[in-house]
DNA sequence: CTCCTGATGTTTACGTTGTTCACATTCGCT
DNA sequence: AGCGAATGTGAACAACGTAAACATCAGGAG
């Protein structure tokens, strides 16, 4: 089988080409842009095609929201690079907002594909998908839990909190990117939403470890 | 003109009727419920009569959120009664409260309302639509900021920090909201989030409030 | 090498959606 | 009383998701 043979009566790698033309119209414009006939239109292909490699056009758009969650990750990853301080505690730190600068960026970023990310709700399964794994092989969700299991590590947060701790400080992130990128706040011009979600962010942290390096939450 | 004649030609009252029929449908699916043509069905009337009265279905969508978005200021107030303590500082702090758990509540209660209340997410101006007011005559933001407001003249909070603080809250507690509503928290038993979201949104009080009464963040 | 089977893509069709346009009906003002 | 504006109808169109019957091709069995 030649792989990437557009000439043929058959593709070769069809479900690939999907999930890459879907990923394309996703980031133009999020995931109701992800439609079954344009993303087979794309792929030069009829739509019916689709449903050999999809059950339906809800799952076309998760496997193209798990491939946006690896970028996520990979932005996350990013964010967190640099955090080579000689105090493991500063580290771990700088890890975590390393998640929620990342996040936040990303949303900012790439919104379409920031929104078919999310699209639909993953479930608590997926948020460990191998599909949504960046560089580090790790998701987004493990990032998170990664960095606050440091945390209670150093003593620096009760292990008791830990579950809570990622509730929030995925709440409050998410909320934001959410107001941000498709809510009331998206009109804003992007260096304040830079300064408003580094401040969002640096606040939370700082509330989750109290007395350590604190500033103003707000 | 008869309102609520449904045997004349013309309907009577045909715009309060669809957002009427458009608000039952959101309650039972969301915002994608809301189809134009479903809406129309519903209050017994051709397709192309929505015309008249939306520009769009988007149009007609937005409106139906506004009404829920009503709602919302209400589940508000419901959860800011009781607050009359005598210090000045509490009833602030606990009216902060109260709209943190009050939004909490309704997007737990009302889905399908909180769905479309936040649809397409509306533009800053929407914040203020008087179609969106409570009964105390504010919308849910002007309700957030009203209690911040407090907060600033009662010294417990730098006036600076009032935009950015506002901001937070509600990003954390929409975010909540969603994670709960539509994300990996929405198969958690009720009990269970509505304990979360006690924790979330005091332990973002007690972050901004630094000092005051502390409880534990997580 | 041939043939057959299963995998993969096409064609056609159906029902649904938002939207428009020409037309019908009715309300309210002169 | 009658006219114009407001409001509802009907038919039509393009785009959508989906299904069924059919066509084509790859790869293994004989």
């Amino acid at each position: 089988m030649e792989v990437g043979n557009t000439r043929s009566y058959h593709h070769g790698d069809l479900r690939a080409a999907l999930l890459s033309a879907g990923y394309e119209l996703a980031r133009g414009g999020g995931a109701d842009a992800v439609t079954l006939r344009a993303t087979t239109r794309r792929s030069g292909v009829s739509p019916a095609a689709a449903y050999r490699h999809f059950a339906s056009h809800e799952e076309l758009q998760l496997a193209v929201g798990a491939l946006a969650m690896a970028d996520l990750a990979r932005s996350i990853e990013a964010h967190q690079t640099g955090t080579d301080d000689a105090d493991p505690a500063v580290r771990a730190r700088q890890r975590l907002i390393g998640v929620g600068d990342g996040y936040i960026a990303f949303a900012l970023d790439s919104p379409g594909a920031f929104d078919i990310a999310l699209f639909g709700l993953f479930t608590m399964e997926d948020a460990f998908a191998p599909e949504s794994m960046g560089d580090t092989g790790r998701t987004p969700y493990q990032l998170l839990t990664d960095a606050i299991a440091d945390l209670v590590d150093l003593g620096l947060l009760p292990s008791g909190q830990a579950q809570s701790a990622a509730i929030t400080c995925w709440s409050t992130v998410h909320g934001f990117a959410t107001l941000a990128t498709s809510g009331p706040l998206r009109r804003h011009p992007r260096p304040e939403l830079d300064a408003l979600g580094a401040r969002t962010v640096r606040g939370l942290v700082d509330a989750l470890l109290p007395g350590y390096q604190p500033s103003s939450l707000g």
